[in-house]
DNA sequence: ACCTGAACACCGTTCAAGT
DNA sequence: ACCTGAACACCGTTCAAGT
């Protein structure tokens, strides 16, 4: 390394990276600014002018982790081919997966201070959630999925994989089972209808 | 108030009751040790004969949580008539009742630290679950609940339950929509076999 | 057996001052 | 525009000592 400047140049980035960093290893109670701040090579009061205080940086990582989610049950709908089952399946699998993955994230991503999330977070989440809205559509158009207000089923659908995250987290439901579950929610979804 | 003694006498249940008024209130960030302590007019170091640390106050929380809401789950499901749907609609209700009244003690009732809860946290949580399993098991018998492991029915039943209270508590269902997701959740499980 | 008081090593947050 | 250093008011945890 050369003389680190002054300036640091991308305090912002690298804060923002390390702190998702930390957050997998040692969970949210983990994670201290003044930490942080030590990791990068900056004093502990630096990371201010970037972030107000330590909720505005909870709030940036959940921001980004909206973002990566929506990229990754997006991918997964692409990459799933024309079969619907196999497309919730290959969706529930991706949001499945980063849940248990990512756990202090989404819980993070999640938590309601005071009154609901900020615009910035809520703005990253609706991506997420329009994606699902719009894969519901899908399957009530062609009648794999039972029909009704679509916003609601969709909601119905996000709360299962949370839920199933949750209970892998916590340890209530053994690893190895959230694939038997994910079969298990998407025979439920789309129960042949009539 | 007469003088107050050495020993306080029921230190414990009085650190315990506060806590979880604390909780309820300020949510898991706003507990405190040393503020407990306050309040029950101990000094700081007092409650470590009770609670070892921090953790062991929060796992005897999450057990007494365990405890409540079985028995809140228990009482809906005798108070619930013969009716099957009903039952599982009061089942559900009484759940994500507890769930979005003392969110902040559901997330630490379900939090993983290290490798699972603790054997006292397990324990208590077993008699929720298996109140559930039986739940499961009598709607098959009875031909109402799909068939299938009775174990992972029961678990996706928790997951959506889980997940329900956690979109509510987040702000991303809107509270008002929590009956009508119940009544979509239990239709979406009784939906009529052949 | 239970509680106190001082001590230690951490926090987040603030603010004048430096570059 | 960005960072530093000292300061303040908090934490959890430990431990000798008191009742």
């Amino acid at each position: 390394m050369t003389d680190r400047p002054y300036h640091h140049g991308r305090l912002r980035v690298v804060l923002l990276a390390e702190a998702e960093r930390t957050l997998r290893e040692q969970g949210i109670e983990g994670l201290s600014l003044r930490d942080l701040a030590r990791q990068a090579g900056v004093s502990h009061a630096a990371p201010r002018r970037h972030f107000a205080d330590r909720q505005a940086l909870l709030n940036a990582l959940a921001e980004a982790g909206f973002a990566r989610l929506a990229d990754e049950v997006c991918a997964a709908i692409d990459g799933a081919g024309e079969d619907y089952q196999a497309r919730l399946r290959a969706v529930a699998t991706a949001y499945v997966h980063f849940a248990t993955r990512d756990a202090a994230l989404l819980e993070l991503m999640f938590a309601a201070k005071n009154a609901g999330p900020p615009d910035a977070v809520r703005d990253a989440s609706e991506r997420l959630f329009t994606a699902f809205g719009d894969l519901i559509v899908q399957g009530q158009k062609a009648g794999t999925l039972p029909p009704g207000d679509p916003g609601r089923l969709g909601l119905l659908l996000v709360a299962t994989m949370q839920g199933i995250a949750a209970l892998v987290t916590s340890g209530r439901a053994p690893a190895g089972q959230v694939d038997a579950l994910i079969t298990d929610a998407v025979a439920l979804f789309t129960r042949s209808q009539r």
